[in-house]
DNA sequence: ACGATTTGACCTCC
DNA sequence: GGAGGTCAAATCGT
């Protein structure tokens, strides 16, 4: 948490700096859509920060108190980052049909949406004990590039304002069919690589309704990633969005990228 | 017409 | 036998 509040205060500090930039630009036009560009990136930021510190402030809930840091690489091992404690609680690693342990890796996040791959959903199961369907997505090159990559999408029952999604990485791409890094001209331009605001993940409507309670995590579960990105080496890898230096961008892509 | 999604059936593991 | 994961035919959206 301590190390995402600060993520988020450099963050507004570089979006400050950038305001000062793009009020340089000569071109009105262009000039006003970046200014409202980079104020929306400061909201955001802002939003966040606050979002986190009231969070902090709050005594620790079952759900959200779990929330740590931690990579788990291929061998098993728990990695910590920043010094956030990884809760040991019981891991169930997942195996290949020859045994073997698959790479994987748990985030908690509000966006499951960002990470620039093309997944294609394949299936869909209700999760004993869980408020909401399980997804399960492959890489959209799969067939075409024999990727192994896989995630699985689970909303978390919550009681913020904003949803929290579980997502399970299961092995890294090897098809390197990125959208593109391009910089967005104007926010109006955004079309999600991956569009998550389809019925599917969000609340069913009586659900959304309800204000769904606090349950208790199913007694499976691993420990599990707060998402701010940059994650880890095992993301860093398999999600290039965000740089192992700690930067991360959010990419909405304006258009297909290559091998569309 | 084609690609993506849905969803019940089937498979595998514990 | 039950739960989770995957398949694949049907359906949907463009």
């Amino acid at each position: 948490m301590d190390a995402a509040i600060q993520e988020l205060r450099r963050g507004t500090r570089l979006a400050d700096l950038l305001m000062q930039q793009v009020e340089l630009i000569p071109e009105l036009e262009r000039r006003h859509a970046a200014v409202a560009n980079v104020g929306e990136i400061s909201t955001a930021m802002e939003s966040s920060l606050s979002l986190l510190q009231s969070e902090m402030e709050r005594p620790p809930s079952p759900e959200v108190g779990a929330v740590a840091m931690a990579a788990y690489s291929s061998d098993g091992s728990i990695g910590e980052r920043n010094g956030a404690v990884a809760s040991a609680r019981r891991v169930r690693h997942r195996r290949g049909r020859d045994g073997a342990e698959l790479p994987m890796k748990e985030i908690l996040t509000e966006a499951p949406e960002n990470d620039r791959f093309h997944w294609r959903k394949y299936g869909e199961k209700k999760i004993l004990k869980a408020e909401y369907p399980r997804l399960y997505y492959k890489c959209g090159y799969s067939d075409d590039h024999k990727c192994p990559a896989k995630k699985y999408v689970q909303q978390q029952s919550n009681n913020g304002p904003t949803p929290l999604f579980m997502v399970t990485l299961i092995n890294k791409h090897t098809c390197e069919t990125l959208f593109p890094d391009e910089p967005s001209s104007s926010s109006t331009s955004a079309s999600q690589v991956l569009d998550f605001t389809k019925a599917s993940l969000s609340p069913p409507p009586v659900m959304a309704a309800a204000a769904p309670g606090l349950k208790k995590e199913e007694e499976d579960s691993m420990s599990v990633s707060m998402h701010s990105y940059p994650y880890d080496e095992y993301l860093s890898s398999s999600f290039p969005m965000m740089s192992p230096d700690g930067d991360y961008q959010v990419k909405f892509s304006p258009g297909p990228g290559p091998g569309w």
